[in-house]
DNA sequence: TTAATATCTATAGAAACTATAGATTTAAAT
DNA sequence: ATTTAAATCTATAGTTTCTATAGATATTAA
């Protein structure tokens, strides 16, 4: 068994978190001890991971909890479950691309700017500048 | 001369997020027509891009409140400017990094899943699968 | 001139946390 | 066994970055 604090520790999300996504109802209110602390089972460590995952992919918390409701009912076709998944490819592919550009851009000015006054500065200029939007604005 | 929806439209910022931005002093309030209504200088379309930019690096409004800021006081040495853009750059470098491991992750999903029900589903096992983790958690 | 559309302000709501306060429990050190 | 430091508890309020709504007014196109 562990104690909310351990649970935190081995998956990253924190503590008050934690309780958040339990008042969420994303993962289920867990034993107690004597004293009414929280007291996990090591199976909690796997969903809480899989909340993590899908957190940093980017799914709204509604998505995630109807996931995780589909997967308590295994004999549904998973057809629901490969077009939340699919749905969000498109979104995390255009996001890293962007980010990319992005990336290339404040790595050039990082180094670049050797400038010692703000006047030639690379930073604030090229974070305005256009010219690596590949987006429609 | 721009209204708001116009700015909006050129920048792909929302016509509710462009007064917010007002309201938190990232730009300055604009001219008014006779109604009242706002009305920008081509101008401001740099500096709307600019916080677009830096909201889509995953800089934090204060944040981009100092670069503006900096900005506007050339004499200073651009130290200041330099450390924000590489601070942040570790992280998004990091950021890019996740994603892509959990696009794959997602890509191998959104094929793969040929199962017709949610208990041989890969989704749901794939995410809470920490194989592809380099996290220390 | 009349619609349709866009803006205005002010306020409330949403999403996903995060922090605080004051009380209690647990673990570690004597 | 006691003490003390660290962790946890609940409940509530605050944070950030928007987003939506309502009711009033402006602007533009037909």
């Amino acid at each position: 068994m562990l104690s909310i604090g351990e649970l935190s520790r081995r998956t990253g999300v924190k503590v008050p978190t934690i309780r958040y996504y339990e008042q969420m109802q994303l993962i289920n209110a867990p034993e107690r001890s004597t004293g009414n602390q929280r007291r996990y089972f090591k199976a909690e460590l796997n969903r809480l991971s899989f909340i993590k995952h899908a957190r940093d992919l980017g799914l709204k918390i509604d998505d995630i909890r109807e996931l995780l409701t589909l997967s308590a009912h295994p004999e549904q076709p998973c057809a629901s479950a490969n077009q939340i998944a699919a749905n969000h490819l498109a979104s995390i592919r255009s996001r890293i691309a962007q980010l990319q550009r992005l990336e290339a851009e404040l790595a050039r000015m990082a180094e670049g700017c050797d400038a010692d006054c703000i006047g030639n500065c690379y930073v604030i200029e090229s974070l305005s500048n256009h010219s690596l939007c590949t987006e429609s604005h």
